[in-house]
DNA sequence: TACCCCATTGTTATCGATATCCAGGGGAAG
DNA sequence: CTTCCCCTGGATATCGATAACAATGGGGTA
């Protein structure tokens, strides 16, 4: 910088503010700077800025996978909503693991970032301090925990899948099974199953045909393995609602393969409505979580609150939509 | 740092000797800190270190969306070929726009990170200059360009395309098509089509039916609506290779709908092998490009390169695998 | 004409960890 | 017991941009 000050006839600090948005200093000096910087290709140095000014212009987001189009959607949603401000997501994978959101948060925040945006409301104790401690905003999304740490952007995954069930139930569906993971690992995907349980339990069913299927989050092949051995097991059953759709799906190729007429044999939903659940064929019922709207919600929340219009702690209601499709009567 | 240094008895450059991995810190020292860390709430703050250390330990990492699982396999690759040595991807999406990417880049040379890898291997001048006096490691991945910039991992879409060209005509189908984007920003998409023009031409064959299917990378929706004006126009042709195993999914479906049966009427192939070419029923016969693949490689190549072991550019061409399946006779 | 105000630019100290050089002490070898 | 070396820990200057405050100058207003 000080290179490109010399060359440009003005001081550091002048060129400092050139390559500031809001800063001033005269067009005339700013284009005679930018044109020295980029004569002597210079590329500004972020990181003695970061330390100086104390900001970083980083928001930290913990998402369980980068392959899913579900957390992809509100990373692009919060991604669009920061990028105005010229604030960058600094993207962490958990792998579904609150262990490896421990290690991951304690090293997102090293960054420091000016929020931390974490997928869910189960985390280690330790997770919750470090969060608690770290004096910037924090989101939790894709829930609404009971005991939030800070901000939630986010719905309830159990009552959503309850909202599932008393569908079937309206259409005097009785013997629904549930096809998810074999661990707790998924917390979503725990919830959901929990959703599905108090749900039949609450209409006097039989909430015992669980199907797990792998290690979540499963896959569509796991999700087909699962609907054979709920075919095989329990073949009176008549709608299986599964923990996404993609192992929706993977259950609806089973049945084709097997020649189970869908949903004319058996109903199947999903989760997450996927842009595979409605073109697929037969189409997938399924339940739109509003993934996007989570990020763009989540973005805005951030900028109010560093703003300072938002004080205290938003806790803002996502409403899942139930989607009705071919493969459910 | 030297709140923590007080509590332990020690100095602060002790303490930041502590935090690293293979400094000279004996281990009843070393928990000393650890603990008055702890218990003060200390969280080590990277942005010092960065700048006096002249190291950020990011790799900044760009590919053209976040919500592609093609692409998702391949960062994931990288991430864990990375975290061994305690780097961080740094990632930004150039929605497969050239100019986008070369604010992007800019942005993420900023952060000074360790190495910079991009997805392709085509760019704008200001890019390519940019990425040329980073003076760090640059891969591109994905492609393999003529006059790469530094090191490459990838594999030439053309060939690929072409492979399954050869495919088909070996199998006496010669009347083919391609359903791609109808715009060149995606430039792996132009490089497919382009491989299907020479090879069909290079047989004697006519290039020309050529379905156009909306702003790249196109969806299974719009892979459908492709379908169904091939059909309409062209419904003598005997096979269509798709640009992603997406769009020939959505095209499959659409021959569902309109009762057209695969492979019997029509051959389908995609590319990529998503999850869901493997699964869908009929299967996809679709092009293997080993994302994950590209990742590890890539990762591996990187930590080469910083440790000295690998000098001058190389250039790792990952073989693309044809994967015969049902949608093909 | 005199004064004030604001836009623009400059000066200095500083953000917090660490590269680098240095010192003390304990153990091994002779 | 001495010598040397290695291991551990300390002191100081520094990475590069910028916050905070100061200064300059030109235009508008009374």
């Amino acid at each position: 910088m000080a290179d490109v000050a010399r060359v440009a006839g003005v001081s550091p600090m002048t060129v400092s503010r050139a390559f500031k948005r809001d800063a001033s200093v005269s067009d005339a000096t700013r284009s005679a700077i930018l044109e020295a910087a980029d004569a002597l290709g210079y590329v500004f140095d972020s990181t003695a800025s970061n330390l100086r000014s104390q900001r970083t212009d980083f928001v930290a987001v913990t998402i369980p996978s980068i392959n899913n189009a579900n957390f992809a959607d509100t990373v692009r949603g919060l991604s669009e909503g920061l990028k105005e401000r010229g604030l960058q997501i600094l993207l962490g994978y958990t792998d579904y693991d609150v262990r490896e959101e421990e290690r991951l948060v304690e090293q997102l925040l090293r960054r420091r970032p000016e929020a931390i945006v974490v997928t869910g409301g189960h985390h280690t104790p330790r997770t919750r301090r470090l969060l608690e401690n770290s004096g910037i905003p924090v989101v939790e999304t894709w829930d609404l925990p009971v005991a939030p740490v800070g901000h939630v952007v986010g719905f309830s995954n159990a009552a959503a899948v309850h909202a599932m069930v008393d569908h079937f139930v309206s259409l005097a569906i009785t013997r629904i099974a549930f096809i998810g993971g074999d661990a707790d690992r998924d917390t979503r995907g725990t919830d959901r199953r929990a959703g599905f349980i108090s749900a039949m339990r609450a209409h006097g069913l039989d909430a015992g045909r669980l199907i797990a299927a792998g290690t979540p989050p499963i896959s569509m092949k796991e999700g087909a393995d699962a609907m054979g051995r709920l075919l095989d097991t329990m073949p009176d059953t008549q709608a299986v609602i599964c923990v996404s759709d993609l192992s929706a799906f993977g259950a609806l190729t089973e049945c084709q393969r097997r020649g189970v007429s869908v949903p004319g044999q058996i109903a199947v939903a999903g989760f997450g409505n996927y842009e595979i659940a409605g073109i697929c064929v037969p189409s997938l019922t399924t339940i739109n979580p509003f993934p996007d709207e989570i990020g763009k919600r989540t973005a805005s929340l951030i900028l109010d609150v560093l703003d300072g219009k938002q004080t205290g702690s938003a806790a803002i209601a996502i409403k899942p939509v139930l989607i009705r499709r071919q493969s459910s009567p």
